[in-house]
DNA sequence: GTTGAAATGATAAATATTTTACATTCTAGG
DNA sequence: CCTAGAATGTAAAATATTTATCATTTCAAC
């Protein structure tokens, strides 16, 4: 289970009005949707906006070979399948759910609707994205740029601001991986050295970073700007 | 001079009615920038929207050893720093001038007037960002799931829909390998085989797609989904 | 036409990464 | 407290990629 997109995603429905946020819901269709049953196909072009309310859906790609590599989870308050409404792009990513999970469905036209009505969905729709944009490039560049340990310890940081008081990310080691664009193998390694160096601790499904702020150094001395 | 964000991005002036552009073009300061100045620095937070006028700004990361690679080089029309403006993250990259340029530079507070006043400036920046997330996310998961091969194949593939009329790519391959996050070297045998493979033809500083739908095919044949 | 800078082509050695295979550790659920 | 499945640890061989050079080609300016 993992966060690409989540590591510190606003999420979309909180960052409505109370009011706004209900008339969203009214005007959509709550669909039921069990474990693992496909919500989109990437690639198709129905447009309409998707909100979590209760469970997890899934984001990925299947392969052609039946792999499934997932890009992230989203939960309660988070919506996917935006840029349908705006361009005429197919879906990128296959959609499926996680255990049983209750979405809400909205129209492009019923969409269109509120959007005219209510200012203040472009604001919310508009921090969402650009903040996943922001995440996104930040990613690719160290992708680009970065070798693995270096990658690595700038995205646990990056995944630890969004932890609140907590100090312990529950990610396994493969799905980690994954978003590092690596094996398990490779980020193993980097995860060893960068515990080797007092950065982290590892730990069975999870990552702990006792020592923010010298992560935080670290990478500030290693991964450049 | 690269393109990772300007495959097929909608120019955003050119996305508003002539009457709003106007009213934009009026609310902000027309700067002009040298070859080489520094237009917004990396890790920046000051807010503000950003619209070339004239000549082009390239987006890009300075690396400590005083290196620099492109990301993008954005033209007449086109919008940078929309993010500042909805959030309160940093700026992601340098950005300079190439060659001299004009730049409008909108400040937050004119910004949100107009905002306020023209949904269709919403409307427009949704579709900017969502399109530029779209190509992102794209691309990333071409560098985590596909070989160089592939990825060099899927990438000029989608670069050639913004060809227009035109079957020939400008781009270096120094350019390209960035793009693609590996060496030239490794392009080079990429673009080799493609060409071996009769998909491509390699030119100086440009790259021919002599049949489209042949590329097309080999790349929903050999990419997965 | 020459010429020189820019871009591409090509190669081998050095590294980094993946693959494969198996051992070990952890933890939830009986 | 056991145990099976899930997750992590480890190591060697195979592969892919980069680094470092140098040769060759192209093109634009003179």
């Amino acid at each position: 289970m993992l966060n690409l997109l989540k590591i510190s995603t606003p999420n979309f429905l909180e960052l409505l009005s109370p009011a706004v946020a209900e008339q969203i819901i009214a005007a959509s269709v709550l669909m039921k949707y069990s474990d693992g049953q496909l919500i989109h196909t990437r690639g198709s072009l129905k447009p309409g906006l998707s909100i979590v309310h209760k469970g997890a859906a899934q984001v990925g790609v299947n392969g052609i070979d039946g792999t499934f590599v997932m890009v992230a989870a989203l939960g309660p308050g988070e919506c996917f399948g935006e840029f349908t409404l705006f361009t005429e792009l197919p879906r990128t990513h296959d959609i499926s759910s996680t255990g049983e999970s209750h979405i809400y469905q909205l129209s492009q036209t019923r969409f269109d609707i509120l959007y005219q009505r209510e200012p203040s969905i472009s604001r919310a729709l508009l921090n969402t994205t650009l903040t996943r944009t922001h995440i996104l490039l930040e990613m690719l560049d160290a992708i680009r740029r970065l070798p693995i340990l270096e990658r690595t310890a700038k995205v646990l940081l990056s995944m630890s601001y969004t932890l609140g008081g907590s100090n312990t990310l529950q990610t396994r080691q493969a799905d980690l991986a994954y978003t590092l664009g690596v094996t398990r193998v490779s980020l193993g390694k980097a995860l060893k050295e960068l515990s080797r160096l007092g950065l982290i601790e590892i730990g069975y499904g999870k990552v702990v970073i006792p020592n923010h702020s010298g992560l935080s150094d670290w990478v500030e001395q290693n991964c450049g700007t």
